[in-house]
This record gives structure tokens, C-alpha cells and sequence, in this order.
DNA sequence: CGTATAATTGAGATTAGTCAATAACTGTGG
DNA sequence: CCACAGTTATTGACTAATCTCAATTATACG
């Protein structure tokens, strides 16, 4: 089975709770969580919800880097100031924890700082499985392994086989760096091949996992 | 100006060279460093040379996740078993770390760990660039990009103006996400252009450093 | 010097992108 | 509850880019 970006962690190895000063924060459906060009002095940690984290270029081109989800922690990848921009696509929760105080703490139980090494581990392999996924794959395959990494990620699983789609045409799109025609041309073709159904706007069931997988796979094995 | 995968780097902010068994071993063109499954229980830091990190797929597709030169580390992204094959392009030195070396030093010495952490952050944008230049540029954008970073690493200029290239067509065609003729053809039109010529095999003369990030660029500014 | 490998170039096939029209869904107000 | 407007998704026809297959040339190495 294929991973995706920050789709990627089954779970929190690791979670900033004992650390003192971190706050957490409600979301709403497209409320900002960070913009590019903020200082970048925090990590967030989503414990509920969605959290889109993209790049929007000088010509409009937007490029999505991950849908990140309860579990996956953002900001890592900045230094001084954020180069990306978040927001939620569903109504969500993050527990914000400063880098200063997070650094404060490592000082003191060195084992924390173990697990974030093994937590940016995780990242620095699932942003190179993206790249292998936009450089070595089809369309058909592209959308075939993220409908597949959305329904590995069970808390997504309304019930059996029922995926939660909360993200556009245009969002999966723009992850996958392909067009929203093309992305939905491929969806009706899964759709014809009996792979999968839409109930519902929002919603994909997902009617033969394995066929899904086979078509997704492609022998990439990451992991 | 655009940064690639582990080209990123200009010159390590942290070494490993105060750790005790940190041991050199030297490389001959096309000696293998790693191989895929391998016990991943070290990391390597560049010293010289040029290192090829890539992964082999069952039908033969190969996609290359970086060439990593001396200041860069590899093996950030591996937890258990190494996932990617490694080998040397030219004779190259490596300095070989054990990572449980590497966390008894941290737990001595906290601000070595910031300074991983922060190395591995550079490697995360590094790995997320890559994916924005497979997903948003052309063939000859991408190869444009390709020269400019080898342009940037200085180390590799061998004088005014003129880069070694060490890797194969194949291998930049599996870096890029292209076929070896798409990489031929783009070059020959960068050298039709009297943006880049080719004075010996394995070198590239850049004759127009400012002309080449502009077909490079196309509004891509990461950091 | 000859052979094997690597690089270039050409012609045609294939894939995804572009532009355009239509359909479906969302939310609002009557 | 329905009609409307605005957004999102689907579908079609055509275009453009890259890939594939094939031939040729250049380079490296014994």
C-alpha cells in the first residue's frame, strides 16, 4: 500500500501535550492557520480535522504539499518564517507549542528529542514518496494511490469502505499535480471500472480495495 | 534561484566529525555505500564526491532521490532497513556515524540535536522543492533548474563557468522524472539557446548563468 | 582498432492539458 | 418548499507535451 506525504503516520509517535505552554486551537472550515511570511516560531500538532498545507505561486499556480491530519505536526520544514500557507477544510483542532519551548524541553528529557528526529524521519520519507508518486506515475494511478492512502487512514472511514472526501477537485489536483479534469475523468473511470462509488458529494466508497491498490501500487513498496 | 533535493545545502551548519567511531570510508566510482534493506543503523556525511541515493522498482523504473555532495547527510529518512540503494559517482569519502553513537552524544551535548533537527528540516524542503518542480515544471524548466543547482554548488565549479557533471543522461533523466531523450533534447536546446555548451563529455559550460534561471525559475522562489 | 556504452536526433503514438459547454450541487431568499 | 445564483464537477473536442521506438553518432575502454 501506497503513503502519502503527511498522510502518511498511522499515529502520533510521539505528542507535545507535557509541554506547558501549548495551546490549543479551534479551526472552522477554511479559517487561516498560519500564512506565509508569519514568524515561524511554533509547530502545530491536528488533533481533530483536516489542515491544508500549500504553496500559492507569483502566476496563481498553487501547489498542495499535504493534507495534514490528527497525528501529523506542521512547521517543521521552516526556518524563520513559514514559505507555506495552512488552512482547515474542515472544522479542526491543533495544539500550537512554541519551537523555543519545545527546544527548552528537549534540554531537559533529551528521549524527546529522539522522537522528533524519528517524527522529521517520517516526513523526509513521505515528502520523497511524493516525489516518487509525481515522478514515476500515471494519472490514473496518482488518483487510484491517494483515494487509497485516504481510506488507510480508518478515522476516515464514516463505516465500511466509506471514505470522508473533504478537499475539492481542485485540492486533489493540485497535491497530485495533475488538472481537475483530468483528476475527474480518472475518479469516473475507477467509477466505471466498479472500483469505487459516490454516494454522496464528500463521501467515496470504496467498493474493491485490492483492485484499488493494484491499480495504485504500480510495485512501489515504500516501506 | 531554485534549490534541489539534497543540492540544497550550501555547506553543513553541523558535523558529526566530534563523535568518537565516526569512521571514513573512501569510495571508488560506482562502489556501493548501502543497499536497500540493509540494517539502517548509521548515517554518512559527504566529505567528497558525489553520492547517488535511488530506489529500483520490480519493472526496472528507477527513481533517484538525490545526489548528495559533501556537506549533505544521508540517511535521515530511514528507520529500520535502509529503503534506498546508495552508491558513489566519483571517488568519494564518507565519514559513517552510528546513530546510537549520534544519540549518546545528544543526550550529552542538547544543542547538537537542535542542529540535527534543524539539518533534517532543510532535508524535508529540500524533498518538498523536489516534488514542486516534478509537479510544476516543464521538461526544459527542470533541467534548466538541474543545471543551475549544480552551477550553485561553487564546489563543483571547476573554473569560471564551467560545472563538472558527473551523473549519466540516464540519471538525470531519473532524477527529473523524464526519459533520457527528453533530457538530451532540452540540453541541446539550452545549447542551441548559447545558454549552456558542452566543451568535454562530463562537463557543462554555463555561458549564461542569468539567461538559465530564467527558463529555470518560472516564479518557483523556495526560501 | 573494435566493441560496448552513452548521447543525440527523428517520426509517430500516447498522455495529459486547454478551452468550452453542460450538469450537479450549495446555500440564500422568497 | 422552490427558484435562483454561484460554485463545483463532469464531459467532449482539440492541442500540446512528453514518451516510445528506432536509427545514427559520439565516446570510452579493452
Amino acid at each position: 500500500m501506497l503513503h502519502f506525504a503527511s498522510l502518511e503516520s498511522p499515529a502520533p509517535v510521539w505528542t507535545l501535550s507535557p509541554i506547558e505552554d501549548a495551546a490549543v486551537k479551534t479551526l472552522r472550515a477554511h479559517d487561516p492557520l498560519t500564512f506565509e511570511g508569519d514568524k515561524a516560531d511554533r509547530l502545530f500538532e491536528v488533533l481533530e480535522g483536516v489542515i491544508r498545507v500549500y504553496k500559492v505561486f507569483q502566476d496563481g499556480r498553487r501547489q498542495i504539499m499535504s493534507f495534514a491530519f490528527p497525528g501529523d505536526i506542521i512547521g517543521f520544514a521552516h526556518e524563520d518564517t513559514y514559505s507555506f500557507d495552512c488552512d482547515a477544510l474542515v472544522f479542526s483542532r491543533v495544539r500550537a507549542i512554541s519551537k523555543a519551548s519545545l527546544l527548552r524541553t528537549v534540554r531537559e528529557r533529551p528521549e524527546l528529542g529522539e522522537k522528533m528526529l524519528a517524527a522529521a524521519s517520517r516526513q523526509i520519507t513521505a515528502a520523497q514518496n511524493l516525489s516518487i508518486v509525481l515522478c514515476r506515475k500515471s494519472a490514473l494511478e496518482r488518483v487510484a494511490s491517494f483515494l487509497c492512502t485516504l481510506a488507510g487512514r480508518h478515522q476516515f472511514l464514516a463505516c465500511s469502505g466509506t471514505v470522508s472526501l473533504p478537499m475539492t477537485r481542485a485540492d486533489i489536483a493540485d497535491y497530485l499535480g495533475l488538472t481537475i479534469e483530468t483528476v475527474s475523468r480518472n475518479i469516473t473511470k475507477l467509477r466505471g471500472l466498479g472500483v469505487i462509488s459516490l454516494p454522496k458529494t464528500g463521501y467515496v466508497q470504496i467498493e474493491n480495495i485490492q483492485r484499488l491498490q493494484s491499480l495504485a501500487d504500480c510495485e512501489v513498496d515504500l516501506h
